[in-house]
DNA sequence: GCTATCCTGAAACGAACATTCCAGGACCGG
DNA sequence: CCGGTCCTGGAATGTTCGTTTCAGGATAGC
């Protein structure tokens, strides 16, 4: 009976996912979401409800075919240091060439350019938050058992602190930062990790 | 001849400098501005220009009352390592307590919620990175001079991979992040480029 | 092919936005 | 006390915002 939609959903919340991370919430107009995805008003909220839920929408879009698979590869790499090392190597190239580059991470964005005071945004961000540092835990773990590690190293610490570094480094990289120093610096900390480091005095 | 002022336009600046921190350029709105200070749109206008303006003056306060103290302090202390320590210190404590707990870094924040094509923003946001980065330098290189450091590390690549950490530590913080959890991260950080994290194995 | 269903397009809504304008009044130098 | 200057308050500008409404048309089951 009913009629169908002339359209597809995940794709014109594909276009919404790339309009707000971009440009974020709050500049990104209901408008210029119609002009990006070719809808009209009206499918869009008979779709997907006010803004608020076309940008949670979004966001769990991007959380799902963005940061998850990154953090799944992470989680199942099982070479541990090196792993981590590809990780910031393929992050920082999304983030500083290619067609987002200057775009940021849509979740760090999200930190100071959504409502934080929105519940269900601060529970999305820290459950992301609390998974990438979980992935990054499992990488660092396997490295301890395979004697990647130098002995002074927390593994708890140490996951915490590479998910605040890459924060830093999707900060950054809104703001035009060269891929070559990022690399280098993220290079050098992970050197500060790794078992030759301790070793070098012997 | 001239009529004076009837405010003071510094402390005028100050509650849109505070208003821009806490919501961001865009969701602060000249409305809002009015009631924060008290003034009136016109003494507004004819005193700072357009939003633009208001908010390029605020980020600028910012940097002149806010960050260009706390890098100084980090310059001139010469203690080295336990210096760089306190500034994290005081940097989460600023952060997750007090006034302006939850509200980040103005200029952190600006990295997303600013327009980051104009271009006297990204410089502005450039020159503060350099000169964060400079101070923490500067502070490293005392460590390394006071035989704090161990002796793989680099003084270059640590002092912007600290600054990106602190980057981390002002984005966690919006989203309410635990201090404690920020401080032993860290000082976990800290620990590994310290002198005796290498001397342990000895 | 009829009908009930629901999607589509375009117009229209009030509210909020940044910005401008102007009359009235306050001030300072004389 | 007077004059010119400039600040102040409030109204008004046109634009853009998010959201709603509704008539018309396309669709799938019967």
């Amino acid at each position: 009976m009913p009629d169908i939609k002339h359209f597809d959903p995940d794709n014109a919340l594909e276009r919404a996912e790339r309009l707000f991370w971009q440009h974020g919430a709050a500049k990104a107009s209901i408008q210029a979401v119609t002009v990006a995805t070719g809808l009209n008003r009206s499918s869009l909220y008979a779709t997907f409800g006010g803004k608020r839920e076309l940008y949670l929408a979004a966001l769990r879009r991007y959380v799902h075919h963005r940061a998850r698979p990154a953090q799944r590869w992470l989680t199942e790499d099982g070479r541990g240091l090196p792993a981590i090392r590809e990780f910031f190597s393929a992050l920082i190239t999304a983030r500083c060439s290619g067609e987002h580059a200057g775009w940021g991470c849509m979740l760090v964005n999200a930190h100071t350019d959504a409502d934080h005071t929105d519940p269900e945004i601060r529970t999305l961000l820290d459950e992301h938050h609390r998974q990438l540092r979980d992935a990054m835990h499992g990488a660092l773990q396997i490295a301890r058992e395979q004697g990647q590690l130098a002995p002074g190293v927390s593994v708890e610490a140490a996951a915490e602190g590479l998910v605040l570094l890459a924060y830093g480094v999707n900060v950054r990289s809104r703001n035009g930062a060269d891929a070559d120093s990022l690399l280098s610096t993220v290079t050098a900390t992970l050197g500060l990790l790794g078992a030759q480091h301790a070793a070098e005095r012997d």
